[in-house]
DNA sequence: ATCCTGACTCAAA
DNA sequence: TTTTGAGCCAGGA
């Protein structure tokens, strides 16, 4: 019997945000079956190993905007990942309506180990 | 159980 | 359009 677990269904929704793409948190949580839970997607990437390498960039918030304060590092790095895949960060935001991923859904669920 | 914190969100102002 | 405030929900002290 093999459980996955909430964190590793988040992990492994991120992991497959194609290149050049982004997604709000509460979109991933959403597609993970965890509605609602936004903020714990933020708590699962502070946590996912390194040694994942999660496209963890590509998760914004909901206004299309980097959540780390923007003179921050972590802010920094984040905006240049994203700007080496081509999404530019604009007056402090991302277009969503042009980079946000919409998976096939029906594609999806069946690639889904949960 | 209680209180605080945070890579969040939504609606109201 | 930007800023607030309340709501949200795990984790940790």
């Amino acid at each position: 019997m093999t459980s996955v677990t909430p964190m590793e269904r988040i992990w492994f929704i991120v992991n497959l945000i194609p290149h050049g793409s982004v997604l709000p948190y509460g979109i991933v949580a959403d597609l993970a079956g965890l509605p609602g839970r936004a903020r714990y997607v933020s708590r699962a990437l502070k946590l996912a190993p390194d040694s994942l390498a999660l496209p963890w960039h590509r998760v914004i918030n909901s206004q299309g905007k980097i959540s780390f304060a923007k003179d921050t590092e972590p802010y920094r790095q984040q905006q240049e990942l994203l700007r080496l895949e081509g999404i530019t960060v604009n007056a402090g935001k991302i277009s969503l309506s042009q980079y946000q991923w919409k998976p096939d859904l029906a594609t999806l669920v069946m690639t889904l180990p949960f």
